[in-house]
DNA sequence: GCCTTTTAGAGACGAAGTGTCTCGAACATA
DNA sequence: TATGTTCGAGACACTTCGTCTCTAAAAGGC
């Protein structure tokens, strides 16, 4: 992704030290951000975003040939994995866990990225991204529950995948179809019930 | 939405009999179908369109001036709520209208219906739309839910809507964010797993 | 502080797309 | 057959797109 490649003397990291190219890099994050928020993803296209980004229209395309790259880069700064102990109880780590992707999903760019998850269907680089972005998002959910499984909370041959999508799968239908916003008594109710079936079933 | 306005004769209903009307207003629907399962929801422009249905692009333009008409009218037919009886047991019920939801939901549109949603946020026409096919998506789930109250199966103070998402919301989840193919025992695992629950708390 | 290298910004340029308009021909209805 | 409407084709001005060139700014090695 690195567009520098000096001849006297390469930067040792992979990443662009010049502070004029950091420069630009940031500028156009966050105009890109701010054009996503405010008129949607349609809205970003190199001129918009050399005008919002107050710098040269042949710039943006030097470092973003294709529109997906600035897409990409706007998204590229997800937040990190955050590798959380597990508390020992599985109730407690769902909360949390379940609290982390409620926050994660009240961000006003959902729209966009379920957006540009239904575009991936025809952008191999696109899929890629959002198969990344999903597994970082639910990361810290399936450690939660590989741990109750080590500790014998749930059955060794309970499906993770499907437990995944017990949990988040309605915190998504709410936020992204029914546009109803994620309250807390709604997230307990998910995890009770889940928790409640395992229990009874178990 | 009609825009024949005959002087000599008014047609009686409000939709247009003109066969040549009906055979553009035809052409154009399967055309843009044709392109959005093609080559996605962008390729649809007015020139790609007239293109495809073979007809003149002022046509286009005469008939649906804005962009989003035409995706509107190529997504306006969808399938009618076929009122179905409940069949007097929840288990049933749900699994008739969860397998309808599944062979929706395995529509390849669905990807492109996606992407029209998180546009939604930026047009109210469109968000209208939605509303409505969600309404329209999960009111037999909706009537079974109902009818298994009414018939003491589920208690008076069940939450519809927080059932249809832990219903719904797992289907929607697998079909969309990790793109694995709905199978039926995924499905059986769901229903299974919100009687289980209800079973349990009730 | 100089000197070389690289980037930024501005604008030109052709190509392609957009939306509107007009025209004659084709067609539906009376 | 007569009348009114829609259709397809093309012209038109306008915008957007992607590339290119040029000069000034600035970064970093010496």
């Amino acid at each position: 992704m690195s567009h520098r490649r000096p001849v006297q003397d390469p930067p040792t990291s992979l990443d662009d030290v010049d502070p004029r190219v950091v420069r630009t890099r940031q500028a156009v994050r966050e105009a890109v951000r701010r054009l996503v928020q405010r008129a949607g993803f349609e809205a970003v296209s190199h001129q918009e975003v050399a005008t919002e980004a107050g710098i040269g229209r042949a710039t943006v395309y030097r470092h973003w040939p294709k529109r997906t790259d600035l897409l990409l880069h706007a998204l590229a700064e997800v937040e990190a994995p955050h590798a959380s102990q597990s508390s020992g109880e599985l109730a407690t780590d769902l909360a949390r866990e379940l609290g982390r992707l409620q926050r994660t999903m009240s961000s006003p760019l959902v729209p966009e990225l379920i957006a540009l998850i239904g575009r991936a269907e025809w952008n191999p680089e696109l899929r890629t991204t959002q198969t990344e972005l999903l597994a970082t998002g639910t990361s810290g959910l399936r450690r939660a529950l590989e741990a109750a499984i080590g500790r014998g909370e749930l059955p060794a041959d309970h499906d993770l995948d499907t437990a995944i999508a017990r949990l988040a799968g309605p915190l998504f239908y709410r936020r992204v179809l029914a546009r109803a916003p994620l309250e807390d008594a709604f997230v307990t109710t998910i995890i009770s019930a889940y928790l409640n079936e395992v229990a009874a079933s178990g």
